[in-house]
DNA sequence: GAGTGGTCTAGACCACACA
DNA sequence: GTGTGGTCTAGACCACTCT
């Protein structure tokens, strides 16, 4: 508590394997997160703490650009670095990989194909795809299960341009993506995605084995080209009991997001 | 289809304001997402650039962190810069300010307060705010509204350790965050969410006027200062028919997320 | 050993903010 | 004007990969 009130400059180890940009990143999150430096105050100039630690200026940008990067301070052109204030209303929910997450959870994943397709759009499919009434396009019908119960139910449809056969290792990676990728002519590169929240329709209820009511989650999925066409559309249904999404925002350069 | 077959070098405006790093590296964006260079298939290594453009290896590294950033490329020290693959199966879900997102749609966000008191914690509450059972804790009871309707069913509760009066204008910005800094001893660095879908409880259709077991969102919050000590508590309640969250994942170098 | 990306330097010029 | 951050250069040394 008594130590540093002379604004003694902590130690930059040149010589050591962890570079010296964040090992300066490093001093000033420690002070900001200790309150020695507080929202709206300014950092010292860049010119100046080049000099206080007898580094180059290049140098200093950089461990300010990994602030900047975390969220802890902002830049103004001609005035100066800022420390920035918590930002901790922001929400990131993340959903990753259903097969990895089951597996982290200690669970068997596993992919059920209840029928896959080729069907004629109909007006709804025509206007979600953006392609006349009719077209064909490949549809999947998936259940993702662990060993114990099933969890989502999913419906995709890609356009059908290749006409290249259903192949059984397309299971081995179901997702939208991949799907709009071996049957269209584009490449995705872009994914929006709705989240609902829903009861289960009576077929989601045999296809799950819930009680009909059951909250759900509900996704659903466009894919688009780099023309912004869309290639793909999918709807998943998760069951509200057993999924729940986490977010984690950390005022630190470390864990952006967990988990 | 038929120009550039003798990889002609693009021009780089040395004279623009607009930097020569975000030039070249719209130049490879580019070249990406026509297919001109496909996910694995190296870039030219960071001399050659340098040469070829005639411009300094600092400017072409500094393109390159551009497109690393955005998750077009990634690099591999000794080996080299690599074009990604789209990963478009990620999710993520943005929850923005309220007011902001009610105000954006073009309706007027109104915050009632139900409720507000000091309470003595009870077990569940002693728990998540990892305190001793009947430590004095603020309660607080919220409902967020259009002008319309009621869309947000909010109980927060924070450590109170400054006995700080409660003041109107803390309704300004009744978030967690905000009233955890102003009553506690100690600054939020971290938040933890937790996003359910469940249905509407007695109390929830009284207060949101909707039927019982209509879809909600449940969002659970919890804040933590830089100890990892916990210093508010939340359950926000937000009506199913009503909310959706959008997420839109996108392989180019604008619009990492949007809306 | 040759080539790669990662770090770092000591300068430079610019547009911007502020007095 | 002075001081600030933003861009850019032309070198340098390092650890790493591959042959």
């Amino acid at each position: 508590m008594i130590k540093n009130y002379n604004q003694e400059v902590k130690k930059l180890d040149k010589d050591s394997v962890i570079p010296i940009y964040y090992q300066l990143a490093k001093i000033f999150e420690k002070q900001i997160l200790q309150g020695r430096l507080t929202p709206g105050e300014a950092l010292p100039s860049e010119n100046e703490i080049s000099e206080k630690y007898d580094i180059s200026r290049m140098t200093v940008r950089r461990a300010i650009s990994e602030l900047t990067n975390a969220g802890m301070v902002y830049t103004q052109k001609g005035k100066g670095t800022f420390v920035a204030k918590p930002k901790l209303e922001d929400v990131i929910f993340e959903l990753k990989n259903f097969h990895e997450e089951i597996r982290k959870r200690g669970m068997q994943p596993r992919t059920k194909l209840l029928g896959v397709k080729i069907v004629r759009a109909d007006k709804l499919l025509a206007k979600k795809l953006n392609v006349p009434l009719n077209t064909n396009c490949l549809y999947y019908r998936l259940l993702l299960s662990t060993q114990e119960e099933p969890l989502v139910y999913e419906n995709k449809y890609v356009v059908y341009t290749k006409q290249k056969p259903i192949l059984e290792s397309e299971l081995n990676d179901p997702s939208l993506s991949n799907l709009a990728t071996l049957h269209g002519e584009k490449f995705p590169t872009m994914s929006k995605r709705i989240l609902h929240a829903s009861v289960a329709t009576e077929e989601e209820t045999v296809v799950l084995g819930i009680e009909l009511n059951e909250p759900v989650f509900v996704v659903e999925q466009t894919l688009y080209d780099a023309d912004k066409n869309p290639v793909g559309w999918g709807k998943s249904v998760c069951r509200g009991d057993r999924f729940k999404f986490t977010s984690t925002i950390s005022w630190s350069m470390d864990n952006t997001t967990g988990d």
